[in-house]
DNA sequence: CGGTCGTTTGATTACGATCAAACGAAGTGG
DNA sequence: CCACTTCGTTTGATCGTAATCAAACGACCG
C-alpha cells in the first residue's frame, strides 16, 4: 500500500517462465511506460477496440470476460499482480473480449511497439512471454473442462484450488487461505452458475469442513480433500519452475 | 485421397497468420519430418507425456480433450488440415491434455528442436506461429463462453457456425454446408451436453429449417438465422487476413 | 448374417435456474 | 450521527432444461 509497486514484480514473474539474464531484466526495466492507478470495475480493454498498450498489472486484480447476446456474462480468466495483461490482444488487430479491473489496480502501460521491439531483440524475453501465453491457454482449456463437465460443487472447489496455488505463486495469500477478491456474482460468472447457487455451494463446502469463510476470506480447512472434491490437479498450471509451488501435496 | 498431401498446405495456412517471404517458406519446406498416416482414434499425444515432435496435420481431423476424475470427457478443440498441432505442448515440459485423431489422419512430425531453431532464425515464422497460438487461445475463450453461458440450441448452433467458417477458411466444405467429421457423442463432448440431448437439438434445428442433414452431411439452410440463433460472431476467429472468409455476411 | 457402433425415441429424474424477498454491511448526505 | 441508499449475501419456493435410464433401430463391416 505505502510502497509504490514497481515492475520488479513483473520481471520476477516472467523469470518463472524462462530464465532471463541481467541484460534481459534491464531491457524490461528500460521499457517506456505510463503508470496508472484505476478504480475497481474500470474497463482496461473493450471488445472491438484496437489496443495500443500492453498492461503490466503491478497491484490488484483484473479479469477478462465476454457478454453473450442474451446479456449473460462469462468470466474467462482472473489476473494477479505481476502478470502481463493482454499479450493476447497485443498481436491481434481487434480485441475479442473485455478486460476489466476486479479491484483497484495499479498498472504500467507499455506501448505495444516497444514491447515487440524488446521481444525481437531479446530472444529469452520473447520465449518467456510466449510460454506465459501458452500457460494462459492451458488455463483456458482447464476452464472449458470446468464449466463443461463438472458439477457445481466440483466446479467451485476447483476454482478455489486454482486460486490458492496461483496466489501462492504470486506471493500472496498464505499457506491455508486467502482473501477472495471476487463477489459471489463474479464467482458465478466465472463458473457458469448463478449467484444464488454459488452461495449455496459455498455453504455446502463449509458444512463439509472443506473451507471456512468470514466475508471474503477463505480458509482452506482441508486442502487434500478440497483438491479431491474439486478434481484438481496442478499440472495445467505448469508451475514447476522456481518459487514456492506446493501446499502440502499440490499435485 | 490419391494425391499425397504435402506441407504446402501448412505453409499456406501459416501465411494467413503473418506474411512470409520465399526464404521463410523454404525454411518450412526444409524442415526434417517423419510422415505418418494413422487410423481414426489414435492418440497423438497423451496427457502427462513430454512430446518431442510437433505435428503438422496434412489431412484429416484431430481433436484435443481432457477426461475428468469422474470419467467425463471434454473436447477442447477440433483441428483441421493444415494446422500445426501442439505448438501448445511443444514449449511446455509436460502435456496437460490429450490429442487424438478424429478421422484417419496424415501428418508430418517435426522434431521440436528443429522447429524452435527455425523460429529463432526466421522471425516472421515465429511471429506467424505466435499469432496462430493466440488465435487458438481466442477460440478456447469462446468455447468457455459457449459451454458456460449458452443453452443447448444456441451452443450447438454456435459450434456449427464455427465449423462452417473454419472449414471454409481451410478450403474444405462448400458455401452452404459440410460433412461433420464428428459423431453426436463427440459433439456432446465438445459442448458439455449428452449425446441424447445433442440428437434432440439437431432434430430441433432441422425442424426450424436452420439446417438439414443426411447422415453427417450438414446443410446450412439459413446461415443468417443460424448465426443469430447461435449467438455467433466471427470476430474471435480473427480470419480477416486473405482467403475466402465470408459466407454471405460472416460477421 | 451376426456384431458393433451410432442414432433415435420414450419415460422419468434432478441439478441448477428462476422468482421473490429479507437481511446485513458499507458508504453518502442531510 | 443517523436516515437512506446501494450492493452483496442469504433464504425459501417453484420451475425447467438437460441428464439419466432404457431400449429399439439403422448402417456398416467382417
Amino acid at each position: 500500500m505505502s510502497i509504490t509497486p514497481t515492475i520488479e514484480r513483473v520481471v520476477r514473474r516472467l523469470e518463472t517462465r524462462a530464465p532471463l539474464d541481467e541484460a534481459d531484466r534491464d531491457g524490461l526495466r528500460a521499457l517506456p511506460f505510463v503508470y496508472r492507478s484505476l478504480d475497481a470495475a474500470t474497463y482496461l480493454v473493450r471488445e472491438g477496440e484496437t489496443p495500443e498498450y500492453c498492461m503490466m498489472l503491478l497491484s490488484g486484480f483484473a479479469y477478462r470476460h465476454k457478454v453473450t447476446g442474451q446479456g449473460d456474462r462469462q468470466i474467462l480468466s482472473v489476473h494477479m499482480p505481476g502478470e502481463l495483461l493482454d499479450l493476447q490482444n497485443s498481436y491481434l488487430a481487434v480485441a475479442d473480449h473485455n478486460v476489466q479491473a476486479l479491484t483497484r489496480v495499479e498498472l504500467a502501460s507499455v506501448p505495444i511497439a516497444a514491447l515487440q521491439a524488446l521481444a525481437a531483440s531479446r530472444p529469452q524475453i520473447a520465449r518467456a512471454m510466449w510460454i506465459d501465453t501458452l500457460i494462459d491457454a492451458a488455463i483456458f482449456r482447464e476452464w472449458i473442462v470446468n464449466v463443461g463437465r463438472r458439477d457445481s460443487i466440483t466446479r467451485i472447489s476447483h476454482l478455489l484450488c486454482e486460486f490458492a496455488l496461483r496466489l501462492r505463486a504470486a506471493g500472496l495469500g498464505d499457506e491455508q487461505g486467502y482473501t477472495l477478491p471476487m463477489t459471489q456474482e463474479q464467482l458465478a460468472d466465472a463458473t457458469g452458475l448463478t449467484p444464488v447457487h454459488v452461495n449455496r455451494v459455498l455453504q455446502e463446502l463449509g458444512r463439509r469442513s472443506l473451507i471456512d469463510r468470514q466475508k471474503r476470506a477463505v480458509t482452506i480447512v482441508d486442502w487434500d480433500r478440497l483438491r479431491r472434491v474439486g478434481d484438481f490437479s496442478s499440472r495445467y498450471l505448469h508451475i514447476e519452475r522456481g518459487g514456492p509451488t506446493t501446499i502440502e501435496s499440490a499435485a
